[in-house]
DNA sequence: CCTATTAGGTTGCAATATGCAACTTACTAG
DNA sequence: CTAGTAAGTTGCATATTGCAACCTAATAGG
């Protein structure tokens, strides 16, 4: 497995891959939507999603250690700890939701729940979508991959 | 908070776990983000990719299965095959650009290349975000989840 | 204080999945 | 007819996952 560890590192270049590296793995993604739902403790997370208690310990214990969760210790019960998600892990947020508005659209044809709305208007957010600068949706007939190189102009 | 029976309701309807179930498994999304910069034939991602040989077979037949890719034997060369992304497939873009931008942010720190733009402006796509049904980026203040059954209010 | 229960793990072991190299089968090019 | 290519398959080693039982430190109740 040495050249698996060269390879991962070649990788890390690749933003995606770089970002499955630390999220990719069985279970994390499920783990993550559960705390943006409000789950926090450890039996929480084991008894919603039925996952084993060795697994969830070790995902746990990876989204820590990549910034995504913070481990606290609850100051009023000692045996207690509460897992929350940091700024990294709230900006996986849109991930979640494409890939959730996805499923549901083309695997399990319900309407998720809960939903999330503008809190000022009550309104469901739109549905994710590739946008140009000024925030008009594109169709996939307007997109073009260019190289980076040549994006200088204008 | 919500008690546990509520949230095991909602996860239960949430389409995440259908989509993962589809798209979760090791290497399946790196295969995807090929597909999307232009590979076609298994070689090329296999040599892209550095994944093995067999279980690069195993994921496009899965992903040829649940319809994301779909196998287009070559005429004119009847030992070539041509994996393409079907319409199911496609629509997985915002998944993919949404998990790349957070890699790009949160863990490589460095520019991916290629990089979208729009076709007419040249001008780079505007970054995944959570909007209202206007298409105003919200903030994760503004943002609440409610039920579903709660949204009825026009 | 003594005991039961709870939270958050760990351990050992079986079942799966992954990785690698070598091999195969059908073509195709020369 | 031969060499090479494309897309796999096979056998076997290594890793990861899943399950059940166990463990330890803290509470909670009497």
């Amino acid at each position: 497995m040495l050249d698996l560890e060269r390879h991962r590192e070649m990788l890390r270049q690749c933003s995606l891959a770089a970002a499955l590296e630390t999220v990719g793995e069985r279970w994390s993604f499920l783990i993550l939507r559960g705390a943006f739902n409000g789950l926090h403790h450890f039996e929480e997370f084991q008894s919603t999603l039925g996952i084993a208690r060795n697994i969830l310990s070790n995902r746990l214990a990876r989204l820590v250690e990549s910034g995504i969760l913070q481990r606290d210790p609850d100051p009023t019960d000692r045996r207690r700890v509460a897992y929350r998600l940091t700024e990294k892990g709230l900006d996986l947020l849109p991930v979640l939701l494409s890939l959730r508005q996805w499923g549901e659209r083309w695997v399990s044809g319900t309407l998720s729940n809960p939903v999330l709305v503008d809190r000022a208007t009550r309104r469901q957010i739109a549905p994710m979508a590739v946008r140009d600068a000024d925030g008009r949706p594109l169709r996939r007939d307007e997109l073009e991959w260019v190289d980076r190189a040549e994006l200088k102009e204008a």
